[in-house]
DNA sequence: CATGAATGAGTTTTCATTCAT
DNA sequence: GATGAATGAAAACTCATTCAT
């Protein structure tokens, strides 16, 4: 009826993205019926290209996985040596504020297999790099750099909707702290009051709004 | 089931205590009858002590808030000024292990308004303490020790589960970080990719029990 | 608790006249926690004197039933002769749309058959005594009259919320027309527009007010 | 059950007709399973076409509203004018007994706003017909026509389960008196008692069978 | 290929009734 | 006798999934 060959891949695309959306609201209780209005297309449609609920989340992940990879890899290609671990953990969060997705999207999902293991080479080495330049301290290890990029991932998640500069700060904060010299002026502004205030306030109205699934994240 | 009458209180904080478990397993969808049936009573009592299912969740959230709280004034009145930071911490996330509850608990719900308020005023004061006697670089805020619980929670919320040695290393990571000095030993042994495998796996393995739901947080 | 041997027909008063009210507005639909409250006793006071829901419908009935008989014996006792069928219908309608009790409180009701069996003797010397005084047509029955008495009562019902006139002027129009001799001016003013615009936003307001039992009576 | 996407149409007219069999039985106590099953479809069927029970109720009012529609218009088009006011007000009976439908489906509806307009507009020509034709007495309105109709709807769904001479008779008696003439032998044979025995027996017996909803009307 | 009507198991919620206190 | 907590069957409603068109 809409153009029956013209383009199934187009549409893949259309619920990928409308799923990706709902995902970001509702977390892992996103409907199908959403999903299928949002990308404009029937639900049958959806049941064609994804052919569970549980399929299309976790197919949800792999761009999100793309990018974390492609990020790295550009970080490997064009940044200093020793910056290179705190480049990426900011291009993360900041990927993760702009695309809104993670929740159930994780690193356990089958077919992030092959990323987590090229992924775990690349931050390997941004470690390896950050010690010897003197960036991260001598004990840190790749499996730090993941539960760090974990913890980022929640708060980017929790804050971005309200304020920004609560993850940003946070990061700088870390990231400066984990050197393990004498504390340097960091490149964030500090957490202030009036910011977690904006926080709380926010995540209250999102609950009014939505309460079928109040508050995701934490 | 169970007698009658027993004793009002005491069926409301096994409902309580069920929600609270099925809470930390399913999120915000868990099942009533579920919590029924785990509390050991018909599903009639836990409406008559809950009017709905949303007043359960938040319901579950307030012995949360009073066992952080209860925490906060215990660790003011018996540990020593500069380290009750590090120690709030650690005893937030032990907490948080044990118990399992947190998820939809947030700080965010009405009636954690007086908890957050006298929270916030007992780490401000461990913050200031942390600060005078080294133990946080000087630049550390109240706001910062927020985000820090937050991401810390979010961590031990996603790996208790599999190995809880991934967030005690992650907290004393961070903490001796936050001195702002050299690197010291740390108290707790090094990330390692062990850890971090069984991690991955135990999350799979519990997506696959429940695929309803399919792991929580992050 | 509350006095214990004082008066438990007092209760058994004060259940029956909440569940008259809560009659009138849900009808048969009513909800027996609504009863007791409204009584000012726990709900197991009003099964101790009504064994069941229905049994304390059918026991709303019996007040009914008995004002009609109390009614229709002032009647015959101070009314003229052929009168006395009109000033009838007239009491039975001012009593319905005083109370508000009908609904499910029925003349098939059991207990309502001795006090069937008694009104039906009086009204049929009503009637007798009104075709012979010509108030009433040579042909009309004593089941005319219940025929009548009940299409009443529906119109009572319906209307008394909102403009009891309109049912009144229906009486006399009717009980006018049942001379059967050439129309007289009627004691009560013509049934205009407004009356029926106002009837049928009254019954619109209700409906939004309690749509769980939108509407009582046909 | 019943083939799919047979004709949506048509399955939305099964459950039409299902519920309006049980409005006629249950009144707005009518269970969406058991329309369900009448209607020959799954229980998310009729969800589909409506999205509630209260929308479902209303709807029953639709079909109820326009069969009156077309009765007044078939009787304006064909009957001699002083007779349309009693022709409509029998076919009016007639085809409340014979659907059973009334309860919940009320004038008041919104659905039935354009409807009532015109009825109105009909049934005051009739009325207008008949008090010039002598078949009305001269006082008598279209308002009083109201108050008659719902009386008789009232008595109808009341008495057409046990005896519709019931209704039929009281029809044409007050219809022959609201001439305001001489009393005229009646088209119906005489009300008698054995009709009211039958009446009250059959209501019992309905209360017997069905104690959830024990007797509609009235 | 796309569509969306149909399905029904599963979930939340209500409420008449029982019975320990 | 009075009370109200407890119960669970029953009803309303949701939503992932299927499949005829």
């Amino acid at each position: 009826m809409s153009g029956q060959r013209v383009d199934a891949a187009r549409n893949r695309k259309r619920v990928l993205e409308a799923a990706a959306h709902e995902h970001a609201r509702h977390g892992s209780a996103l409907g199908m019926q959403d999903v299928a209005r949002r990308a404009g297309v029937g639900i049958g449609t959806v049941y064609r290209h994804f052919p569970s609920r549980q399929a299309l989340i976790e197919a949800i992940a792999t761009p999100f996985f793309e990018r974390g990879l492609a990020l790295a890899r550009s970080v490997q290609a064009d940044a200093p040596e020793s910056e290179r671990f705190a480049i990426y953990v900011r291009g993360f969060a900041q990927a993760l504020a702009a695309t809104g997705v993670y929740g159930q999207c994780r690193w356990d999902a089958p077919a992030a297999e092959p990323v987590r293991v090229e992924l775990r080479a690349l931050i390997g080495e941004f470690v390896e790099a950050g010690r010897s330049g003197g960036a991260l301290r001598p004990d840190f290890t790749p499996e730090d750099a993941f539960a760090l990029l974990w913890t980022v991932a929640a708060l980017v998640e929790a804050t971005s909707g309200a304020d920004p500069a609560i993850w940003q700060r946070h990061i700088e904060l870390v990231l400066d702290s984990l050197r393990g010299g004498p504390p340097r002026t960091l490149r964030a502004s500090p957490n202030d009051r009036a910011q977690w205030d904006a926080f709380v306030n926010a995540r209250k109205d999102a609950a009014e709004r939505d309460p079928a699934d109040p508050g995701r994240a934490a």
